[in-house]
DNA sequence: ATATTTTTTGCAAAAGTGTCGCAATTTGTA
DNA sequence: TACAAATTGCGACACTTTTGCAAAAAATAT
């Protein structure tokens, strides 16, 4: 089943048309791994900003994507059915996010902390912030 | 030593002026834990919107904030010299934010984490989302 | 295929957010 | 109290995000 058919389908369940804006904002996010929404908007020039703001509203309610904040902004990316999940660290310096690697004890460590307080988790957000290596290096 | 002490002596320290709208955004983020920015210039309205955020931006310098993402917007919250660093679970039915227990083999893994990236970490941010134990029995 | 119904869009306007230069005021110091 | 330096408030500006509504597109029924 690919990304297209998961998006599609997504659409579909929740009686929702598939429209061009939403392809064009589905395949920006395709694209381009990450963006912020002017980047977003940017890339679907050919729709108006208030159709791109909405769809990605939506989007972000059916899971379809998801925001990760990055100091100031925040960025959009395809959500768990399309991508693994990870986390990011933001460079204070030079504004680049990176994926940082799977840590499965990581996760672990984090739903056993829930548990503690008998919180049931359904999603968690880890945010590094700090000086990326290249922005080190120069300085 | 009082907050009120801890704040004075850093503005002295570099040579900083202690100014009313200083004060009053400090009291406001004493009194409330943990403001958005409208909700910071809501707080301190006899003054400007641009004192505010001037203020804003040098206490995040100075490490009297910190800026927590959180969603789409993020909230300024006093830095570790005036509380504890610390880790919330936000219910997402009640709204509760549940503060987590130290974990000092999580903080140790974030740290490994960032290395692996070559990454200088100089903070971080955790958000657990979910269902608190009082929702949880009552649904 | 075409008509009908429903959803979604584009537009235009407005509200919200964050930044900047500069004259007036406040602050620290003597 | 007076002076010099630091800071503020103002006004303007450049985005960014939200909203209502008529027009257009998409889904559904015929
Ligand atoms: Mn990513
Ligand atoms: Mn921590
Ligand atoms: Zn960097
Ligand atoms: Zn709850």
């Amino acid at each position: 089943m690919s990304s297209q058919d998961i998006f599609e389908k997504s659409l579909r369940t929740h009686k929702l048309s598939l429209t061009q804006p939403r392809q064009a904002v589905f395949d920006a996010l395709q694209h381009h791994k990450s963006l912020t929404m002017s980047e977003l908007v940017k890339s679907c020039e050919n729709f108006d900003r208030a159709s791109v703001y909405r769809t990605a509203e939506l989007f972000e309610k059916l899971g379809i994507v998801v925001r990760i904040p990055t100091g100031w902004k925040y960025r959009l990316e395809l959500g768990e059915a399309f991508l693994e999940h990870h986390h990011h660290a933001t460079c204070s310096t030079c504004g680049a996010s990176i994926a940082l690697p799977e840590d499965p004890a990581l996760e672990k460590r984090l739903r056993e902390l829930a548990a503690r307080r008998d919180f049931t988790l359904t999603t968690h957000q880890i945010e590094l912030t700090g000086t990326c290596a290249g922005c080190a290096t120069n300085s």
